[in-house]
DNA sequence: CTGTTAGCGCTTTCAG
DNA sequence: CTGAAAGCGCTAACAG
């Protein structure tokens, strides 16, 4: 019977350290730190681990270093799109940097989010990347206190908890505005879905400039609590007719809002963009190809994800660059033909 | 200086087991199993619990039981939303579980999808969901073999690993032919992007159910390997076009072929359905308002995560019912506008 | 119902 | 550059 009984049949730093003829913290430096392991060794070691096809059990390196590799990212929802998209981004990108996501989905709900912190903190990730910069006293000064980086993305601030990754949704809603109005159109109206603190700050900008122009009417602001959707659009659009049937353009907060007041504008046999211009939010795919093409702003969504996580790598390695922790994206007005009515050229790219 | 000194600051199970006066095991049981601790302790831990705000440490409980409460999710895409929402499905269901989800991308790749099995069958799942039923061999081996509940979503086949929660491809595009035909259309064409293997599934029954009809053509199937939009959409249909523009009917492998070649052909001014039939798969919220609405395949997507979630759960518990373990959900043809010739209600609901 | 003992597999000192 | 010793925080497996 041999010194020591194996109860898992589980491959160990150990049998590799036999293997190799090392000692087992070799081989774990040889897997953290390659170069302060002579390269004869690492050799050895390599070859045992391919060998005896190893793989490192997490929970006892995180139970040791009381550290993981989990990074968590805190969303309000799965299913948007826009969401999803900055998911691909940190998918792409976190394959280069030895991490793991956990994703966690807040609803939408402040509360929910601050339990998700404090969940995500107790398990000490390696960084944490949270949607926007409304979070809740309690949850900011979690994240505060928080020994790992911290990323808020998707927008801008002027007080960031640590890092951030974002665009102006103030900037962009007032650009919209602008455009209406070069477009020749006068009496522009908003409508807005699921009011998180993002569609609000739009909502803002898109206010401010038009009393800054002289062309603001609260008569068309049209919102509701519910989610968005292109059924609310639809629904959004018939209660601004009801309301002020002498709008001549809308901004619709997202893209699926946009899509349909251009469904339902085409069913009331209302012209797009000649007696109505339309401009949505956030650029999905389909906008450049419905009929008229739908003019929008094309948001940074997978760059966002992706610089998200490489500041997270760049912070948690040795060299800090203090000038990158704040990363301001653009998002851009996107012009197609469904605020154009002079528009000449083709209706789909 | 006391007696052990503590290193960390954190709350551990022995910092509540002498503040409620316990051992740490009956702490670690009040937890794990209420119920087999006096109700005096279970108070007085709890209490403890509460003042001390302690928060268990995954990895440590993770090293000494050998399991973790992560159930892995392994989908082929995050962006594409029929898998976001399952994933909608999942996080909702396992509120109720205590576990926790780990997502994992494959992106289509079969090879990629066999690493991904392995790193988190390395990290002892509570559970693991797998989307489809065409791993690798060695895919399908190591699942077979993992000590844990795994659960094969999206499709049906007589063989499955473990459990499974799907419905039939086959016969969901078969039913979409057969409808074509009822509403006396005669030459059908299918398009498909993204050849995975459920979108082959499809198309074998479109032309299976076809030729049983007597109405296949070879011509009229449109395939590309490239990824699924709206775009390819508008693409595969110009292509249609080209090759057979006899088609009288067109079954498009996902909705977002559908919306391409709803768009394309208003710019062609072929009209739908009237001139030519249109039906999608999956059934998008934006297909029942779009012009003219699209008749479509409504796929139980967001049921499959919840129920994928329940059945681990439940084969987590103490007794398993054996009849439970498959799953064949219905996915239902929503016929619209898109495919009825003589459709004379509204063009939306 | 409760406690004792002995690790889980890895990493952190601190010495060589 | 390498190693020995000592845990990280929790739970399995017995005993009482």
């Amino acid at each position: 019977m041999p010194a020591k009984t194996k109860h898992s049949n589980r491959v160990t730093l150990d049998d590799v350290a036999r293997e190799a003829g090392v000692s087992a913290i070799t081989v774990s430096r040889c897997i953290r730190a390659p170069e302060k392991v002579a390269a004869p060794s690492r050799l050895r070691i390599q070859a045992a681990i391919d060998r005896l096809g190893y793989v490192p059990h997490m929970a006892a390196s995180a139970l040791a270093s009381r550290r993981t590799n989990v990074l968590g990212l805190i969303v309000p929802s799965v299913t948007n799109s826009v969401f999803s998209d900055v998911l691909l981004g940190v998918y792409d990108a976190i394959e280069t940097t030895g991490l793991s996501v956990q994703i966690a989905n807040s609803r939408y709900s402040p509360s929910e989010e601050e339990t998700l912190i404090r969940t995500f903190l107790a398990q000490r990730p390696a960084g944490l990347i949270v949607s926007g910069v409304d979070q809740t006293p309690t949850g900011r000064a979690l994240l505060e206190a928080a020994d790992c980086p911290v990323v808020q993305i998707m927008d801008v601030t002027d007080d960031p908890i640590d890092m951030l990754v974002g665009f102006s949704h103030f900037d962009s809603a007032a650009s919209v505005v602008r455009h209406f109005m070069e477009q020749g159109y006068r009496r522009p109206a908003i409508l807005s879905a699921r009011m998180d603190p993002r569609s609000q700050v739009r909502v803002s900008g898109f206010r401010r400039e038009a009393e800054r122009l002289g062309i603001f009417d609260p008569r068309r602001v049209v919102t509701t609590q519910g989610r968005s959707s292109v059924g609310t659009g639809c629904q959004l659009f018939a209660d601004l007719m009801a309301r002020a049937p002498d709008a001549d353009c809308v901004f619709c907060n997202n893209d699926d809002l946009a899509l349909g007041v251009l469904f339902e504008a085409a069913r009331r046999n209302i012209r797009v963009p000649e007696a109505l211009g339309v401009c949505g939010f956030n650029d999905l795919e389909i906008s450049a190809y419905v009929n008229p093409s739908l003019t929008t702003v094309a948001t940074p969504r997978y760059r966002t994800g992706q610089e998200a996580v490489r500041l997270v790598a760049v912070a948690l390695g040795p060299g800090v660059e203090e000038a990158e922790r704040h990363l301001r994206l653009e998002a851009k007005l996107v012009v197609r033909a469904s605020s154009q009515p002079g528009w000449t050229g083709p209706t789909a790219p």
